[in-house]
DNA sequence: GGACCTCAAGTTTTT
DNA sequence: CTTGAGGTCC
């Protein structure tokens, strides 16, 4: 601080009179916000002339820091607020970040930055210039749901199996085109690309452009000359296609259409290269390439873009996230200055070291040295246990001593105050079992969201046909629900007839009314669907009005639209009871019934925080709303990705276990950079924490439904002992003791010398070897016993029981206290030598 | 249109 | 093992 006060104080000295518009600008309105600055943050707050890469570390204040720099740049008079872009992932951190530069700057300065998520700047953005990729200002912003639905139709129109090609593989092949803006003219076509189609092509069919396949006449009555091999590109294509036919698009897509406006059109972008002044990003490790493209079309003339971000808590690589954007920075943007932020003010020295040395095993870092002016507190804590349900249990145990208290050494925490984090959601189940057992207030962030369940996806596709009557897959999915008696074959009279005509399924309903294509109930129960259809539209359209770039608040004054009839809320409530949706559960006798009606009622009251339906769309499309407000103190249970951004004075961390985490699915996916994209994970994990951290793995675990032995993660090693607190060698030894038994036989996966040549590992029985108290448990490998039947055995943990079952290797065993278990034969004994048993 | 059966898969998921 | 999706059979 005080350097800063003397460069001042020299700046000052040296400047000539008047200064500089900074200067003169600082002279004119005070800047406390710089004050509680430290020299680097000061350093990317100042720096406002050409491109800065703010190296951020885990709880090195770079929200602070983002935040100062735009009230700096308001304050200084460099730009006005709509001349200031800023971006960030989540609507949470763009919530914060508004909520920050408002308290900052209190009302000093009218209006706010163009300030969101990517998609929802996008979003805005495309609203405006939606011809230019033929679209309509008011397309819909499909969900994966209906993605997944549409492009099954046109595997299905393919005649490819689905079967041999999995629809969520293939489409998520296009997501990762769509993330690296790749539009399908410019995918390169590759042969694993290439997929089978059962279907017969006619001569016409085939056309020039696709490769013909088994060339032979089979049906020559019919014209078709064979099958033929449809590339995924083609696929994509099509998609494409139909997407603009149905006036939407997906999430990929809003960014991939600006970058593609952008492209065609330089005078467009030159308007908001303009208009965009200042450009800053959060979470830069996070972009991908069409994030980064939208970012460098936007900066290039300015060039005055700020990134912040930290390449070591880059865990959204399966997601199309590029480290390499941030790796690359200096190199796309010459000349830019690079801040590291270094400082932590979050976590203890233990934690922080425990942390660096675990991902100090990463290559290719840009690298950081946290370090912390903080007290020293406790050392990071690791703790074996037996099996997951002893994990859940100690950790009940110790969250329940902590919040009364009474755990010694350590001061009282609120149940706010702790997290546990976990590497895969179905580790949860473990704690909420336990935690509901013991009556532990617990929550979990995460889980299946609000608008995915079924009542409220239905409602919204109400919605969502009458704002937009071109929503054919809303369409689709309301036409019998409830039920109308409109079955397959109806749906397909109106399909047929709408694609005859070039229209919408809503208007091919209508046609096929009309030429008497629908009959007797169908028909029916269709005409009303459709006039009620029109009905809510019309009133729904008086309520609908697109913002647009130049929305400063002036605009909006002047914007005059009919009132509406009725309220947006009003018109929904309409919509479900006038449908007969809401009597469709209502008449429903399912236990789940009235919590649906429940959910809907939920869904219609939360419509009365926007403006009207298509507000509510857009945020339903856009957002994952998972904050609950609810005031009574929790535990908070989460993924480690979900913790991202968050810290909590008391960190839980279970399950580090190889294959677990590291995920043997992300290493065997992705190799080395999937181990790498693990490791910073367990980095994200272990600097959420404040005060203390308590990593732990169970040595038994059942892996889809078979008792496995687990051996420790390798991350565990990774941390320097010193700041490690070993708290029960004895668990620890035992775990390992029956690990080693078992990792001879038990899994060919890592039996690789990966994991018994690492040093870890070599460490880890050194540990165990210095421990004599922790005797070895040698279970009989060689001879692993055969059992009948009925016969008694004892197990370890499980105690005495019977053996119901047996095919040899596996066991269902009805234990006397532990209930019926399936095991393998080597973890059982007979009863009888339980006693030879060496514990 | 619903009940039942078989089979395959089985992480993470800011928008 | 458990779940979900798809197919088949009444």
């Amino acid at each position: 601080m005080s350097r800063f006060d003397e460069e001042d104080a020299f700046e000052a000295a040296v400047a000539p009179a008047g200064g500089s518009l900074t200067q003169r600008a600082m002279a004119a309105r005070p800047m406390p916000y710089l004050d509680g600055l430290n020299p680097a943050q000061r350093e990317a707050v100042e720096t406002l002339d050409g491109p800065v890469l703010m190296l951020a570390g885990a709880g090195t204040g770079k929200t602070k820091a983002l935040t100062c720099r735009i009230a700096h740049l308001l304050n200084t008079g460099r730009a006005r607020p709509n001349e200031i872009l800023a971006v960030t992932f989540t609507n949470k951190a763009a919530r914060e970040m508004k909520e920050r530069v408002g308290s900052l700057m209190g009302t000093s300065v009218a209006g706010m930055p163009w300030l969101g998520t990517f998609h929802s700047v996008c979003v805005k953005q495309l609203r405006r210039h939606a011809e230019l990729v033929g679209l309509k200002s008011n397309f819909t912003i499909l969900d994966t749901d209906d993605v997944l639905r549409l492009f099954k139709q046109i595997m299905k129109a393919e005649g490819i199996d689905d079967k041999r090609h999995p629809p969520r593989v293939l489409m998520g092949r296009i997501d990762a085109w769509k993330n690296q803006a790749l539009s399908p003219a410019k995918v390169i076509g590759r042969e694993e690309d290439e997929l089978w189609s059962d279907r017969l092509y006619s001569q016409d069919e085939m056309g020039t452009e696709h490769q013909a396949y088994e060339f032979k006449r089979r049906n020559p009555e019919s014209g078709a000359i064979g099958r033929r091999i449809v590339t995924l590109k083609e696929l994509y294509r099509q998609y494409q296609d139909r997407l603009r036919a149905l006036n939407a698009c997906d999430f990929g897509d809003l960014l991939l259409h600006m970058v593609t406006i952008f492209q065609k059109h330089p005078d467009l972008l030159e308007q908001y290269q303009r208009w965009y002044k200042y450009i800053l990003v959060d979470e830069y490790q996070d972009t991908n390439v069409a994030q980064y493209l939208w970012l460098r079309l936007l900066g290039a003339a300015h060039k005055n873009v700020c990134c912040v971000g930290d390449d070591d808590q880059s865990i959204y690589g399966w997601r199309g996230a590029e480290v390499g954007n941030i790796l690359r920075f200096e190199k796309d943007f010459p000349g830019a200055k690079v801040v590291r932020l270094e400082q932590n003010y979050r976590s203890t020295p233990h934690i922080l070291a425990a942390a660096s040395g675990v991902i100090a095993g990463n290559t290719n870092r840009l690298g950081k040295d946290l370090w912390t002016a903080e007290p020293e507190g406790e050392l990071v804590r690791l703790i074996g246990h037996w099996d997951y349900e002893d994990e859940a249990r100690w950790i009940g145990e110790e969250i329940e001593a902590m919040a009364s208290g009474s755990r010694a050494k350590l001061r009282q925490f609120s149940l706010e105050d702790m997290a546990i984090l976990v590497r895969a959601s179905h580790q949860m189940r473990a704690f909420e079992d336990r935690f509901l057992k013991i009556g532990l207030a617990y929550r979990v962030i995460g889980g299946p969201k609000f608008y995915e369940r079924l009542e409220c996806r239905d409602a919204i596709a109400y919605f969502r046909v009458v704002i937009q009557p071109e929503d054919d897959l809303a369409f689709e999915r309301i036409i019998n629900t409830p039920k109308r008696g409109v079955g397959p074959k109806a749906l397909l009279d109106i399909q047929t007839m709408a694609r005859a005509n070039g229209v919408s399924l809503k208007e091919g309903a209508r046609l096929a009314i009309q030429e008497g294509l629908l009959k007797g109930k169908a028909k029916g129960a269709v005409a009303e669907l459709v006039t009620q259809l029109d009905t809510w539209s019309s009133l729904a359209e008086q309520q609908i009005r697109y913002p647009g770039i130049e929305d400063d608040e002036a605009v909006v004054e002047s914007v005059d639209y009919v009132p509406a009839e009725i309220s947006h809320v009003e018109l929904a409530e309409r919509i479900l009871d006038e449908s007969g949706y809401t009597a469709m559960w209502q008449n429903d006798k399912t236990p789940e019934a009235p919590g649906r009606l429940e959910n809907l009622k939920e869904l219609v009251k939360g419509l009365d925080e926007h403006d009207n339906l298509n507000g509510f769309l857009e945020n339903v499309a856009l957002s994952v709303d998972n904050d609950s407000n609810e005031f009574d103190p929790k535990v908070t249970i989460m993924t480690l990705h979900g913790a991202k951004g968050l810290e909590f004075p008391v960190v839980f961390l279970p399950g580090w276990e190889e294959g677990l985490f590291p995920s043997q699915r992300s290493m065997d996916e992705s190799g080395l950079s999937g181990l790498e994209e693990e490791r910073r994970l367990a980095y994200v994990g272990i600097t959420r924490a404040e005060e203390l951290c308590t990593i732990s793995f169970a040595s038994n675990r059942p892996v889809f439904g078979q008792w496995q032995s687990q051996l420790p993660s390798r991350f565990i090693d990774e941390m320097p002992h010193e700041h490690v607190d070993v708290m029960t060698p004895q668990a620890v030894g035992s775990g390992f003791g029956t690990s080693r038994a078992g990792a001879a036989s038990f899994d060919d996966r890592v039996s690789d010398a990966d994991v018994y040549n690492s040093p870890g590992w070599k460490r880890l029985q050194n540990r165990q070897n210095r421990a004599p108290s922790a005797k070895p448990i040698t279970l009989d490998m060689q001879a692993a016993p055969v059992f009948t039947v009925g016969e008694r055995v004892f197990h370890v943990k499980f105690g005495y029981g019977e053996v119901m079952q047996s095919d040899g290797a596996n066991l269902t065993v009805e234990f006397d206290h532990a209930g019926s278990k399936t095991l393998k034969a080597q973890y059982v004994k007979p009863a009888a030598q339980a006693d030879d048993a060496p514990f």
